[in-house]
RNA sequence: GCCCCCAUCGUCUAGCGGCUAGGACGUGGCCCUUUCAAGGCCAAAACGGCGGUUCGAUUCCGCCUGGGGGUACCA
């Protein structure tokens, strides 16, 4: 292992960025910040017949709103084939890999048989024995040729694993795989090997999947006579129907969490959390929190059930940790052709009601609207007339009027002894101004709504409201 | 089929031989209260099964069961 941190995420850019890859980015990104090292980014784009053209720049605005920033230029496979060729010749030359001849059709065969004998699907190796001057010959008149990874016949190969533990495999049950297809294109377990090697990382931390097949990429490094780095594989994350998030159909990209209203302190919370915990009660973190209280040792083995109601509470954590400032510019961007100056004001309001940013815009709707039509049933209190509550309206308005000063205060103490000269509880008047109002009966507190929209506003709306329990009734 | 991994409340988890099995989300109730939230208090809720090891297993070992992954000229 080389001695200074230097992890990566190597996404290949098949889709977007995401709950599953994050995870992966962000437990790189802690680890190498606590160890000041160097967190990087591999594009593996090996499989150009899977390759999604944008889905590279998704992955890499993904990251960047996490603020999971990467070091140095991220290393592009696809221009690196010559290398690997190189490194595929070196270990023709070494004997750690050899030519195999055998044709797409000869190998589907092979694998029918071995499903019928109900054998392990694998290379029966039958190019292994074909002498180095009869494969470079073959090679040299042009007939096609995969180069396969010669894994040792007997033996066992042991994995320490930082977070499987010891995993121990019988070489004789791994495959002769293909490490250069035929198009000269490296597979995934050469490409790996040569960058991760060529630069110098330190911890592979990925994900489960490659845990069956870490052996044979052990094996590799051997074979080339390099320092393997150390390997930490992670569990899956899974979504609320047990199916792995990472394979799921519409999987979502980070970015949909974006714009969703989600904060991205909280996605970072929610995602450090499917798999490990730092064994304390604290489960809120800012980002130095979470890099100081990183530990690989402490990753769960077992796979994580994203529980997405979880993720709207630390939203809402989140954005109550907001100032009033920052939050006002959060939800201005959810409300084209409102100023930040219009909402800042409005934020103390809606704060501590909000789950999600997104919930901001129909909340405020009725600072910048008036309601359309008030719907006499949710304007009438229960057990109320329509014409006493006509009469409470217009009571309400004159009572306003009449304030010399329009605060808070003032329109509390009017308003509850409006209701006690009415003989209403405050409850009902509140429901029935409330209503005429903001025209919704589910809103932020009303006397501060009241004071912040106005009196002119606010006595427009009452009127219009008893109006409209006098028309048409 | 073969190889590998995993297994504590519905979910995320703490636990690293002796605990009334702790916390969080969610759920239910109560308090606060002008609605809705937020906040506070309380409650229900878990060690998959069987064998060992041990004075003693949630914890260590094995088997079973149940999940999951891999088994490609995909990553």
């Amino acid at each position: 292992m080389y001695e200074p941190v230097r992890v990566r995420y190597a996404p290949s850019p098949t889709g977007a960025l995401h709950l599953g890859g994050a995870r992966t980015a962000l437990f790189n990104y802690l680890f190498a910040r606590q160890k000041s090292g160097q967190f990087l980014l591999r594009i593996e784009d090996t499989d150009r017949a899977r390759l999604k053209p944008g889905s590279q720049e998704q992955i890499e605005e993904g990251l960047q709103w996490l603020g999971l920033t990467w070091d140095e230029t991220p290393l592009i496979q696809s221009e690196r084939k010559a290398i690997y060729q190189q490194a595929a010749n070196g270990l023709l030359e070494s004997g750690g890999a050899y030519r195999c001849f055998c044709t797409p059709q000869r190998l589907e065969q092979m694998r029918a048989e071995q499903r019928a004998r109900h054998e392990p699907e694998r290379y029966d190796r039958r190019c292994r024995s074909i002498p180095r001057a009869e494969s470079d010959r073959r090679a040299a008149t042009g007939e096609r040729f995969v180069v396969r990874q010669a894994i040792p016949t007997g033996g066992t190969t042991t994995l320490q694993d930082l977070v499987m533990g010891t995993v121990t495999f019988r070489n004789d049950t791994l495959d002769d795989h293909v490490l250069l297809k035929s198009d000269g294109f490296p597979t995934y377990h050469l490409a790996f090997a040569v960058d991760d090697h060529a630069m110098r990382i330190s911890h592979i931390i990925r994900g489960d999947g490659w845990l069956p097949s870490s052996p044979k990429h052990l094996l590799l490094f051997q074979a080339f006579n390099w320092l393997p780095p150390a390997f930490a594989h992670l569990p899956l994350v899974l979504g609320p129907d047990k199916k792995p998030l990472a394979k799921r159909h519409g999987a979502k990209d980070v970015l949909e969490y974006r714009e969703a209203g989600y904060l991205p302190q909280a996605v970072d919370n929610f995602i450090a959390f499917l798999g490990w915990s730092p064994g304390t009660d604290q489960d809120i973190f800012t980002m130095e929190q979470l890099i100081q209280a990183f530990d690989l040792s402490k990753i769960q083995a077992s796979p994580a059930v994203a529980n997405l109601e979880r993720l709207d509470w630390l939203n809402g954590q989140f954005i109550r940790r907001l100032t009033p400032d920052e939050l006002a510019t959060r939800v201005a961007s959810k409300m084209p052709g409102v100023p930040v100056p219009a909402l800042t004001p409005l934020i103390p309001l809606v704060q501590e009601r909000l789950r999600t940013l997104n919930d901001a815009p129909e909340m405020l709707r009725f600072f910048f609207e008036d309601p359309d039509t008030h719907r006499p049933e949710q304007l009438i209190a229960k057990g109320r007339e329509p014409a006493a509550t006509a009469t409470a309206l217009t009571s309400a308005a004159a009572a306003l009027q009449g304030l010399t000063d329009w605060t808070p205060e003032s329109i509390e103490a009017g308003l509850r002894a409006l209701a006690e000269r009415l003989g209403w509880s405050s409850r009902d008047l509140f429901m029935t101004l409330r209503v005429a109002v903001t025209g919704r009966t589910v809103t932020p507190p009303l006397i501060e709504s009241i004071s912040r929209l106005g009196k002119d506003t606010v006595l427009n709306r009452l009127e219009r409201a008893a109006r409209a329990l006098a028309g048409p009734l």
